[in-house]
DNA sequence: ACTTGTCCTGTCATGCCGTCAGCTTACCGA
DNA sequence: TCGGTAAGCTGACGGCATGACAGGACAAGT
């Protein structure tokens, strides 16, 4: 689109500039893995990148334009887990494989992208529509596939035809979603990672195709 | 256990003080459910409670004290939630009501307590014990009790033994948590109300049952 | 009226925010 | 080699939130 990066009083970015503007964002993740969203303060992330605040306001608005930031390249890389769904089959063993290989990479994707995609998902829920863009972004890619998929069942009769296919793929998106943001909470909870990963393949086996798997 | 209010220097509260106290707690509510949290300042909170800063910080260490305790508020009223699950029926017909309402009585408390749920999710994820410790009591009640129905129906030979029931439990109100916090996210998503509950009941008795639902 | 204990606020030092003018650095054409 | 120009950075400042304190206002009992 734009191929131009820009800083906020509209001068062009050079090398130096990315740079240091690489060097903000790569420490603001940095921060927000380590401490509260609240907390994380502008003049932090400049001292931890060894400049100064004033530098910061030069290529974002705020903190919340440079997380912004973060999230689009992350949601880039997103765009990755519709392979986790398109032109997979979800019959026989087949089916249990690919709701297998949904979950762990949703939730490798997810534990990478811990601490930003806390702070998407918190402003998604407060009706920040850029955030929740970014969201829908990550999301949709799967959710779309997932909604292609139950349709699919359904028009085959092997699927119940009164249930609407978006609500149920988004659904499971939904808790592939919360689960993964929660994993050290399941922990605690006494349930092991390895317990966690085929109770979710089948429930997401069990919603799309409305059979248990054969594994 | 304690039954005492008590200001942060000690003092126990008597009739006035636990009423401007109750105010700053109702006004830091509002606050949350119409602005981000991250902007949510004393001095605000103050000013719509018709008061001064200083009087805040005599009853909450910080913001983050009071949303405690305003979660802690919740989190009693949260354990009516039990009784969605506990001493129901999970076959026929009876299996079909016990998930609507199990999804019914969610979304609504859900809905009704938005803003502060969010921020203590934000808080739990982040890795506050004291937040995590309410996101459990709420939660924990409804988790508890289908990890049973899962143990009940696993013992009768209807689910199969290599799940695990809390994993299976914890993963679906996790669920349930995470569409309700997304509640308008999906009406954006093309999904109607009126559909994604009959879907959530539908994903939540396959997940608890292992058979289609008969309506 | 006086005392006691609760309740609230004025005020202040501190520290972060966000902006500006102005200095330094890098690049480029003559 | 040498300015000229634009990019890049910072010190400094007014403004505001924070959090602490001492002291004034108020209600209730004596």
């Amino acid at each position: 689109m734009t191929g131009q990066v820009r800083t906020v009083d509209g001068r062009v970015a050079g090398r130096r500039g990315q740079a240091t503007r690489q060097k903000l964002l790569d420490c603001l993740g940095e921060m927000l893995s380590t401490s509260p969203y609240r907390d994380v303060k502008v003049i932090d992330v400049a001292r931890k990148a060894g400049t100064s605040p004033a530098t910061f306001y030069q290529y974002f608005p705020d903190v919340e334009g440079a997380v912004l930031e973060i999230a689009e390249e992350m949601a880039k890389e997103g765009a990755a887990l519709t392979g986790l769904v398109s032109e997979r089959a979800w019959t026989g063993k087949a089916g249990w494989q690919t709701a297998e290989e949904l979950v762990d990479g949703f939730l490798t994707f997810w534990r990478k992208h811990d601490a930003i995609l806390r702070v998407v998902d918190l402003g998604a829920a407060e009706g920040d529509k850029r955030f929740y863009k970014i969201r829908m972004k990550i999301l949709n890619a799967v959710t779309n596939s997932l909604t292609d998929s139950v349709k699919e069942l359904q028009s085959k009769g092997k699927v119940d035809k009164d249930i609407s296919p978006a609500a149920v793929a988004g659904s499971l998106v939904a808790m592939l979603a919360a689960v993964a943001s929660h994993q050290k909470g399941f922990q605690t909870w006494g349930v092991k990672q390895a317990e966690l990963k085929p109770s979710l393949a089948t429930i997401v086996h069990l919603g799309i195709t409305g059979r248990k798997p054969t594994k």
